[in-house]
DNA sequence: ATTATCTATAGATCTATAGATAATGC
DNA sequence: ATTATCTATAGATCTATAGATAATGC
């Protein structure tokens, strides 16, 4: 039954990312201990060995998938042709995002449990949503993080993931699909107009 | 026991009034049919004489929850002393707004578990969003609904219902008020500049 | 007689814990 | 000897139902 350390480690892992799929599929409260283990390849009695409470995981796995969705975000920049902003918001607002909740963006998909369960939870997307800043003034090149760069980042990330829970929170497809294209529109649009402007 | 007929149908109204605004603050999973009863002043047991089942509340109080928003933003348009997307928009993205989750907006309390429950929530909420969709087009003025006009209302209910929950998923207060003050920005400079536009 | 609401409960599920087991790691 | 995981279970809570009760409405 007991396996090596690093098995032991690499089944926590396993468990935090399923968690964190499996939050974003069904909510912090739509999921269970049991299932959730079960899903990870394990039995729940080995739950509080490795976590304190289900409050812990959600924390936890909220950071994790905080952290790859920008590392996901990240890449996208970097290996953009043309202009890394633009590729960033296609693939954000893209159908495959939308259908894919589960390894979404956790704003999208967990944002309005945040200030329902604890502090730390509270602490995890804070951190988050300031790592997203950050990763949008870069993708839009600005280094000096002015204020005025810092709000148009806000803005940015605002419309993104209002637009993407929009579009999961309809059945008729051409309006998800015209939420997802007009939310574009308007930040490549957003974009060009201010590219104009300090071109001055 | 027994009341009349016209408390009881009341009674209905404070259940899915009371549902309402329980699923806003704890989310559908996050309130028991026990505890959601007794907020409303009744005990459990009589819950199945007047709902088909919890999903058909979610659904009824969504309903209820997304006219009521509607019927606020509607006044707030009839009765604004100057620009009436400028008032819509303040009231949206205000502190007060952020500060009463169960009484505010159910796509930013909501929206992320519409698509996890039962076509008839998906279908509520579908509808509740076209019905916003064309009140913000009225505050603008827009009595043609252009794809264009349909697109600026799209985008700047995404910016209004990411904005909202975003603020909320932040501890650090100065953030969040950025979070509302920046959307707030964008949506009214974006009229302005639309305006010059069409001035032309 | 009908019925809105109540008390009580069934059966499932949830979080958390206790103790057994079997393989690791010293 | 230690410990990662397992089986089993406690106790709480959840949705849903059954049957009693007491007031309405015919």
């Amino acid at each position: 039954m007991r396996v090596t350390r690093a098995q032991a480690e690499q089944n926590r892992r396993t468990v935090v990312a399923t968690a964190g799929r499996l939050f974003r599929e069904h909510g912090f409260n739509g999921i269970g201990l049991s299932d959730l283990m079960s899903a990870a390849g394990l039995t729940h009695g080995g739950f509080y060995k490795q976590f304190g409470s289900k409050e812990d995981l959600q924390v936890e796995a909220c950071d994790t998938a905080l952290a790859a969705s920008a590392e996901k975000l990240s890449k996208v920049i970097e290996n953009a042709e043309g202009d890394p902003f633009a590729a960033l918001v296609g693939q954000y607002l893209s159908r495959a995002h939308r259908d894919n909740i589960s390894e979404g963006c956790a704003f999208a998909a967990l944002g309005a449990d945040a200030g329902r369960h604890n502090k730390a939870l509270l602490r995890s997307f804070e951190a988050g949503i300031k790592n997203h800043l950050d990763l949008l003034q870069r993708a839009r090149g600005e280094s000096s993080s002015s204020r005025e760069a810092q709000n148009d980042a806000v803005v940015a990330l605002s419309t993104m993931v209002g637009a993407l829970l929009l579009s999961r929170a309809v059945h008729d497809e051409a309006l998800s699909r015209q939420i997802l294209d007009a939310a574009t529109g308007s930040l490549l649009k957003g974009k060009r107009a201010r590219r104009r402007k300090s071109a001055k």
